[in-house]
DNA sequence: CAGTCCCGCCAATTT
DNA sequence: AAATTGGCGGGACTG
């Protein structure tokens, strides 16, 4: 009922520094070093100085990329950045077989989904609209196409299949834009304008697409947000805290501008984007299985099946790290 | 004003 | 029943 609110004053908040990216730096930071193989949701959360809903956003994107595994109630095996290539590769091939988009009705576990009459149409598969699966359908549009660039409206629509409730599509960008800043943080991913609308949209990071080059590429070293002076544990004024009366921390302006992109190269070739009205520039290939179409209303989801279908021929030499996609060590 | 996306309510699951 | 998980989206914050 009432909520706690009203800080309309002294707010020497800022919210950069409760970012999800940010946290997930500091996550990561915390927990990339030797020694380090078994991760406890308490102390995590009580760390970095967060809530525990936090935790749970961080780590089921960070599972969905191989980053992390549960091990069990409250506790995570760390697989660390090495374990990443393996599961983008893993993703690759589980699109491959798939012959159809992921949407939110479709299940895609491979077990046998032997659900005997009984009406359960209530016992959803809960992983249909989990953020891990999301994680990993968003990292399949990267690395299954051609294109370079996707904004997080084209992703979400292709995500969802069809169903163009405008709630449900807010709701998925949502969810998009917690796994982008957790990208971006990691390096996966950099944000960029779309040259055509001129929107703001994402390309993927040269991990895992064509050319080997090497596994994850960056983990650390050129990341432009910077993390604070010292301090892992983020614990700050919240945006209405009642209790908790800290001492006036060093509120050093995190604002400004000091957004230090590395050297671009403003360098496109495909956009993904709803209202993407560019010139038919967009490369016609002759895929065999472009014949199989769906009657998306939505001629943006087309392209976009269209890539995926694109996609299809793609990867052929998959046999060149098939190593690190194991979890022996406990 | 258009993007972003923090925050935490509360439902679903698990213990 | 209690504790964990984690959808979901209102509405505050940027730029």
């Amino acid at each position: 009922m009432a909520s706690r609110d009203s800080r309309t004053k002294d707010a020497l908040y800022c919210r950069k520094e409760k970012s999800l990216g940010l946290l997930c730096t500091n996550f990561l930071k915390l927990y990339d070093r030797e020694g380090v193989d078994s991760i406890g949701l308490d102390a995590s959360a009580l760390q970095l100085g967060v809530e525990r809903r936090r935790i749970y956003d961080i780590v089921n994107i960070l599972e969905g990329i191989g980053v992390l595994q549960k091990k069990e109630k409250n506790q995570y095996t760390w697989k660390g950045y090495a374990a990443v290539s393996g599961a983008l590769e893993v993703l690759k091939v589980s699109n491959d077989k798939e012959h159809s988009l992921p949407s939110d009705s479709k299940a895609e576990c491979p077990d046998k989904c032997s659900q005997s009459g009984k009406s359960g149409e209530l016992l959803k598969h809960k992983r249909e609209k989990s953020l891990g699966l999301l994680t990993q359908n968003f990292v399949k549009l990267f690395l299954c196409s051609e294109a370079e660039i996707i904004s997080l409206d084209g992703a979400a629509l292709a995500l969802l299949g069809d169903s163009l409730d405008r709630t449900a599509m807010r709701t998925k960008i949502r969810r998009l834009y917690d796994i982008a800043n957790v990208f971006s943080s990691m390096g996966l991913i950099e944000k960029v304008r779309d040259p055509g609308s001129g929107k703001p949209a994402f390309r993927w990071t040269s991990v895992g697409r064509s050319g080997n080059g090497s596994s994850i590429a960056s983990e650390d070293k050129n990341h432009k947000r910077r993390a604070f002076g010292a301090d892992i544990t983020n614990t700050s004024v919240k945006r209405c805290n009642t209790n908790n009366a800290l001492t006036t921390e060093q509120h050093q302006q995190c604002s400004s501008k000091e957004f230090v992109f590395g050297p671009f190269s403003p360098n496109v070739t495909t956009v993904w984007s709803h209202e993407t009205r560019k010139d038919g520039q967009i490369q016609n290939s002759d895929s065999p299985l472009c014949a199989y179409r769906p009657q998306y209303s939505n001629k943006a989801v087309g392209d976009l099946f269209h890539h995926y279908t694109e996609a299809w021929s793609s990867w052929r030499g998959e046999a060149e790290e098939k190593q690190q996609i194991e979890h022996a060590s406990e």
